[in-house]
DNA sequence: GTCTATAGACTGATAGAC
DNA sequence: GTCTATCAGTCTATAGAC
C-alpha cells in the first residue's frame, strides 16, 4: 500500500468516525482498524492525534473560505468594487450555512465533521479558528466598502453579530428545532441564509451609535 | 475532615482548575492533589468525573436562569404582565453576559468555568443544555405576549437570535477583539447587553414575514 | 466518610526491527 | 513506510482497613 493510500485511508475513516461519534469517543485505534493501517502510521503521516484533526479541519476550512471569497469578489464585481451590505453579508455566512444545514448535510461526513467541530470545540480545532481572523479581514473591508462613514466599531460588530447567528444556528440547530417543534424550519437553508442577512444588515443600516439611540436604549434599560 | 468540606473542596479545586487549564487538560487526580482529598472521594461523593462536570455546571445554571426569571417577573409586574419586548431580551441575555463577560469575570472561577463551559462544550455538558428548553419556553411566552399575534416562528427566531447573538460573544469574544483590535469593547457589559438587545428587538419589530420583505429579500439575493 | 491499595482496561505516543 | 512491542499515563471501579 503506497503513502498516499495510506495517509487517504486514515483521513477519510478519521472524518466519517468523527462526524458520527464526536472527536471524545473516537480513538486512534479506532481509526486505524476502520483504515485498516497500523496504529504507528498515524503517528508517521500526521505526528499526533491533534495533527491529524487539524488537517481535516484545515482542508475543510480552505473550501469554505475560497467559496466565500469567490461569492464575495463576484458581487464586488457585479457592483463595479462595491456590493451590497446584503450580498457582503450572503458571501460570508452562505457557504457556512449551506454546507452544514439543510437535508443534504446528513449524509456528507465532510458536513457532519464541521458540525461537529462547531459544536465540540477542541483545543487544535480552536487554535486553527484564531488565525483565521486575516481571512474575516477581508470582510470588514468589504463591508466598509459598502457602508462608507461607518464606524469601524459598528462594522466589527456587525460581522460579528452575522457570524454568531450563522454558527449558532449550526451549533445549536436542535434545540432550535425542539423549542419551536417544527415551527422553524432549518432544512429551508436559503431561508435560514436570508434571515441572518435581513437582521445582521439591518442592524448594520441602522444607526445605533447617535445620540438620540443612546439615549433611547438608556430610557428602555430603566423601564 | 467532614463531608461537607471534603465535598466543597473538591467542587472548589475542580472548578478552579477547569477554569485555568479547560476539561482536556484537568485530570482527577489534579483535582484530588489541589483539593487535598483521596482519589476515591471524587467517586464517592459525586459517582463519576462526568457527574462531578455536570454538578458544577448545574450548580452555576441555576443562578443564572434564576436571574434571568427575576428580571423577567420584574419587568412583567411592572407593565401589568406585559413587558416591552427589550425588557424580555434583557432579562434572557442580561445575567449571562454579566456573568461571563466585563474585567471582574476575570477574576472569578465561577465565571471562567462557565466561559470554558460555553467554549469546550463536553458529553456532560451538552446533555444538561438539552434540558433547558422549558426554562427558555418561559421567555418565549413572555416575547410573545409583548408582541401579540408575531407568528411563532418569528419569536423563536428572535430568541435563538438573541442567544447566538449573547453566547457566542462570550465563545469568541478574543477573536472580536483582536478583529476590532479594540474598537470593540467587551468590558462594557452593560453596552455589550445594549447591542444585543437592540439587533434582536429590532429584527422582532420589523416585520420580515410579509410578502413585500420577502420579495425584497428574493430581489436581493439575485443581486 | 475517608482512606490505601489495587485491579483491569484503555489511551496517545514511540523505539527499533524490518 | 510499515510493523511489533511497549511505555507511561489515564480512566472507572472496588475491596477492605479505619
Amino acid at each position: 500500500m503506497s503513502t498516499d493510500t495510506t495517509r487517504s485511508a486514515i483521513l477519510t475513516a478519521a472524518e466519517r468516525l468523527y462526524a458520527e461519534r464526536g472527536f471524545g469517543d473516537v480513538t486512534l485505534r479506532d481509526i486505524v482498524a476502520t483504515a485498516g493501517v497500523n496504529l504507528a502510521a498515524v503517528n508517521y503521516h500526521f505526528g499526533s492525534k491533534d495533527e491529524l484533526i487539524a488537517e481535516l479541519f484545515v482542508t475543510r476550512s480552505i473550501v469554505t473560505n475560497r467559496q466565500r471569497l469567490n461569492e464575495l469578489k463576484a458581487a464586488e464585481s457585479a457592483g463595479g468594487g462595491r456590493a451590497p451590505i446584503e450580498a457582503v453579508l450572503r458571501a460570508l455566512v452562505g457557504p457556512t450555512l449551506r454546507g452544514c444545514l439543510g437535508p443534504d448535510s446528513q449524509r456528507s461526513d465532510a458536513a457532519r465533521f464541521m458540525i461537529r467541530a462547531a459544536i465540540e470545540t477542541i483545543p487544535p480545532i480552536r487554535k486553527i479558528k484564531n488565525r483565521e481572523i486575516d481571512h474575516l479581514r477581508k470582510f470588514a473591508a468589504a463591508m466598509r466598502r459598502s457602508l462608507p462613514g461607518k464606524p469601524d466599531a459598528e462594522i466589527y460588530w456587525g460581522l460579528h453579530f452575522a457570524l454568531a447567528m450563522a454558527q449558532q444556528t449550526v451549533r445549536d440547530s436542535e434545540r432550535l428545532l425542539r423549542l419551536s417543534e417544527g415551527a422553524c424550519d432549518l432544512d429551508d437553508v436559503d431561508g435560514v441564509i436570508d434571515r441572518v442577512v435581513a437582521v445582521a444588515s439591518l442592524a448594520l443600516k441602522t444607526n445605533m451609535t447617535g445620540e438620540a439611540e443612546a439615549a433611547e436604549r438608556a430610557e428602555a434599560r430603566k423601564r
